[in-house]
DNA sequence: AAATAAATCATGGAAAAAGGGGATAATGTT
DNA sequence: AACATTATCCCCTTTTTCCATGATTTATTT
């Protein structure tokens, strides 16, 4: 039996890409797309599919958050992480929220067909540029924030001082400029121009 | 006399889906596609299309270099950006280096398609959300730098302080203050840290 | 229960940035 | 030549950040 794949994806072209790719494969069967979240889940609503492609930047709303919906809804659905850039950020999340696999848009027809195959069967696949830029990320660079540190670091962003951002979390100045520290720290940065630029390239913020 | 359209982007699946939108018309007429700057040259260099679409996120170079190049040497074809984001200034950018029009990836068939009549009869296309966008950073906010302010910020960012960024360019540290002042009065921000993240917002770094 | 990590608070001092004011030379534009 | 813009320079004050060092109370995990 075939296997039913679902797009979720609001890009025209890319969507008609897949379905080009996809039409002559006997063992995958096109059972429709969405072009945002609301859509999708509605569809969903109506019948499941076996593997959903999903696009981690939607119009309404971020296909990581997508992604853990329709799985706690729908846990026999897996989901396949589809996206144009390798961000190590965007493929961790989305495999921590229960995504099978994460798949580049320019894979290739026998790669994208494979992770599919692999991904119907209840395993992991990665592509290869997902799985290095992983290994990268965990092997050094990307700090761990924690949510208070997450937090002020937000507020710091928006242009807030030690004084301003203690009053708003209701705690000691003191406690802000540890925080400020500790985030010092673990971007490695000597002040808080570089730390925003990196944790802006990070998408931390 | 249909027109000869040619297509550069690395991603396969967008590749396959402008493939599969064109090729049910008579109008126009699929020339081939490259994935990088590099072979994309070496194409013109046997044949030349009528209309490029062209990715402006290349592996080897990025699309609005590209673009301009390759307007210099073959001024009779003209190109049409494609993007998944309406950013002001990618399109800008892009408009600047000799595009003709500007597509986003989600545009339906009847969109491409008229974008590819307008621009292949030297006249002008932009999408709707793009001259949108164009228009909302025209009207405000993206404040104008001048070079040396462009020079500071980017030292900035990467963590100088007033007296490294004096010493690096040759200047005063008291000048270098006074642009530092001027950048905060022109991005409107009460602080570096704000104005960091507005920057990297509006891509001026 | 013990160990670890996270969040909290503190002191004191040096360095840097922010905010206010003003001024002159060099370029570019009309 | 007149004007506008850009780049350069200076002083002074207050605020904020950065740095070093240390410590206590909550979670969280093992």
């Amino acid at each position: 039996m075939a296997t039913k794949v679902f797009i979720v994806d609001d890009h025209y072209m890319v969507i008609e890409g897949i379905r080009s790719l996809l039409q002559n494969e006997t063992t995958v069967e096109w059972v429709g797309h969405a072009s945002n979240a609301a859509s999708c889940l509605a569809f969903l609503h109506q019948q499941l599919p076996d593997v959903i492609l999903m696009d981690i930047n939607l119009p309404d709303k971020n296909g990581i958050e997508l992604c853990k919906e329709v799985r706690q809804l729908y846990p026999s659905v897996f989901i396949i992480g589809l996206s144009t850039f390798n961000q190590q950020s965007f493929i961790q999340k989305m495999m921590e929220n229960g995504a099978s696999g994460y798949v580049l848009k320019n894979a290739t027809q026998e790669e994208l067909m494979e992770a599919i195959k692999t991904v119907a069967n209840g395993k992991t696949y990665l592509s290869d540029e997902a799985a290095l830029s992983l290994r990268k990320s965990n092997s050094g660079e990307t700090p761990v924030l924690t949510r208070r540190e997450k937090e002020v670091l937000e507020l710091i962003a928006d242009g807030l001082t030690n004084n301003e951002i203690a009053a708003k979390l209701f705690i000691s100045v003191t406690t802000v400029d540890t925080h400020r520290k500790n985030l010092l720290a673990k971007f490695d940065s000597r002040n808080i121009a570089s730390l925003i630029k990196s944790a802006m390239q990070m998408q931390l913020i």
